[in-house]
DNA sequence: TCGTTAATTGGAAGCGGTTCCATGACGAAG
DNA sequence: CTTCGTCATGGAACCGCTTCCAATTAACGA
């Protein structure tokens, strides 16, 4: 029974009387099959462990049944929601997903340039990362459905946000609640340079809060706009300036809930009360916004790649999938970094004696014994706002 | 020159007037070829655009350069990372790697049963996922290379780290603190049972905390265990019950970070400070834990990714894989939310004050028209344990 | 110049399925 | 009792590449 050699068709066929037709008839659910033939056949099948080659059946049939999602930054919380929507629903489709993390725009040609063989994959979902007419083209003479999920691509589907109707959101929140003083943290997008900037989901976010404050009929300060590498920690490097600032800023938005992160971690190290005396809203509104009270503007990431996956698997069924450009609804959630600011007065005075807390904890902390904190935290500042409004009480 | 369909090799060799034999060598880089005939096939290569088909290679060839990833919880930070490392090594390796999202033991036994047919994928990593005897039987009889990463399989080649020292060098470092009632907030892990808990990571962490207890001559007190469903959600809803106790805990042990980040939530929300009322120790040390200054057990995350991979590609090249049981280091990393126990009188005085406190706050957030903040938050709670600081000075 | 060995090369035989077409068998209609 | 149309079935052809073996050619030493 057990062969050296694993079982294929034919031994079925030889071993249940029947011809390979059949079997792979019966393997494959086709009708015209007698019952009494497909339970011969389905019974030595079993007996014989045997176990129909994917490759096999794939290279006659033409088609692989799996896709390719290239997604760069992987262990990005927005990243990673995206990629998992996409697989829940392919898998459900019953497609194998390869995953290749495209960190940097080499790996992300060359991931590509191999996709470009026909039969590698069935279909390509490329996420968030802009695509140069020629990779392309090379791609569709190929004959390999694209689409594309957070990035335009034109000429192919593609599932994206808002992004400038996004920083009008959060920027609008802001002008409402009586900020005047907005500062920007964003990012410059991979290894974006600044010229390329504007093509960036954090830079056309820039261009909403422009518009914002311009519809606010408030100048755009130079000075409170920071841009910088992606991360929390940069970010918290990017807010240290603005708020050491002589005139600083009372809000900021922040262009993802990780940057927003570090903005509040810097506020907490540099002793700025949130959202006392700084208010802070991201972007995303990834798992941890909502247990850290962070306001932000919500995009449906996980819905981003179960569309993408939806409209890919219409495509590799023949169907015409419109309208190409499918825009993501946005939605501000408001929790508690955000509020009014103070009178201006009272703020800026408040802000110096917040900087003079900073040393005398640091005293006490020597004084305990405790050790002093040694990154900037948040956990250190635990409760601090609320004993300090307690206080002014 | 462009035809309807792809070029295939015979095109090539007829086109270059050699043989399928001559094209095959020079794709594969193969020696004995003369480099006058390398030259023109790959001129005619280039000109009709040919690719090479990869199943039809891997048909043929028997293998796929393909290995598959069995991951649960693919949204954890924790999978996350360890995906990300093994995605860097066999994508240098040139593999590619298919994703598999196990979130359900159904699914997962679904994904296994699908890969048990060789030529599927060359290779399986399973994460994280407990696997029966049965089912590995199964694969090992398709002759499909595994190995685990973060959970032991015997007679299979595995990386893990001592989730029972883990718990130990926790528990030891808040006993050395002079914590002496030290709760502990754990998971159940996956759809596990209480039954088999045992068998969890966050079980053997468990172990591991009642250990260091009995070392140090303490009673491990029943009602300071607390279990329930992963998230740091259900930890929040946790750690409320242990902080609420007429007798609390003045330090909580967590299972993982994202569990402990429910266990500070908790703490802010019910106005006990950290770490001067609560000392919080995690587990992973995700990069999340660095920038909120959470004190956590480090495992190597992306590390253990790393090594499954260059391990199950050891055993793809047909080498010997020793030994099966690799264990990755631990290392406790303190940061700001461990910290000495205040003398016990006070302790508990100052956590009825703390608890008035969130009365006090409310009070003045609606006089002040700000709101309330809503869910459970650490920033706004910013600064508080400073300003406490301060005030006592 | 002539063996002899080594380097190249051509091409048939798989790899393990899917498919299409020809062949029977069988019942219904004429 | 033919004549069809239908349903089941067997099996050759093919998917596009790797590989092995035989054949051809080049190289080398005597």
């Amino acid at each position: 029974m057990r062969t050296s050699r694993r079982a294929t068709i034919a031994d079925v066929a030889a071993a249940s009387g029947v011809g390979v037709g059949t079997v792979s008839r019966v393997i494959n659910g086709a009708v015209n099959v007698r019952d009494a033939t497909r339970v011969r056949v389905l019974r030595v099948i079993d007996q014989l462990g045997y176990r129909p080659s994917h490759l096999a059946a794939a290279l006659s049939r033409g088609t692989q049944r799996s896709v390719a999602v290239v997604v760069p930054h992987l262990t990005r919380p927005s990243a990673v929601e995206r990629l998992a929507g996409a697989l829940s629903v392919l898998a459900a489709e019953g497609y194998d997903t390869v995953v290749y993390n495209a960190d940097s725009p080499t790996r992300r040609d060359h991931f590509l340039a191999a996709l470009t063989s026909k039969d590698r994959t069935d279909g390509i979902i490329i996420m968030s990362l802009p695509i140069s007419q020629h990779q392309l083209a090379a791609v569709r003479r190929a004959g390999v459905p694209v689409v594309a999920v957070d990035v335009t691509v034109r000429g192919v589907p593609h599932t994206v946000i808002d992004d400038t109707a996004g920083g009008l959101l959060a920027t609008e929140q802001l002008l409402a609640l009586g900020h005047q003083r907005i500062g920007f943290v964003g990012d410059l997008g991979g290894r974006m340079t600044k010229s390329t900037f504007g093509f960036t989901a954090s830079g056309r976010r820039l261009a909403g809060y422009r518009q914002a404050l311009a519809a606010a009929g408030l100048a755009p300060c130079q000075s409170l706009i920071r841009l910088g590498p992606y991360g929390a920690a940069n970010a918290e490097a990017l807010t240290t300036e603005l708020l050491g600032l002589p005139d600083p800023p009372t809000a900021i938005f922040a262009t993802s809930d990780t940057q927003a992160m570090g903005v509040l971690a810097a506020a907490d190290r540099m002793g700025v009360r949130v959202p006392g005396e700084l208010s802070v809203v991201g972007f995303d509104d990834i798992e941890l916004a909502a247990l850290i009270g962070l306001s932000t503007v919500r995009q449906p990431l996980e819905q981003s790649g179960v569309e993408g996956a939806r409209r890919l698997s219409a495509l590799l069924r023949g169907e015409k999938v419109r309208p190409l450009r499918q825009v993501l609804d946005l939605q501000l959630v408001q929790r508690n970094t955000s509020a009014q600011p103070r009178p201006t007065g009272q703020a800026s005075s408040g802000r110096g004696v917040a900087r003079e807390t900073v040393a005398a904890a640091e005293r006490h902390y020597r004084a305990d014994g405790w050790g002093m904190p040694r990154t900037g935290c948040l956990a250190s500042g635990y409760r601090a706002d609320r004993a300090e409004l307690r206080r002014q009480s």
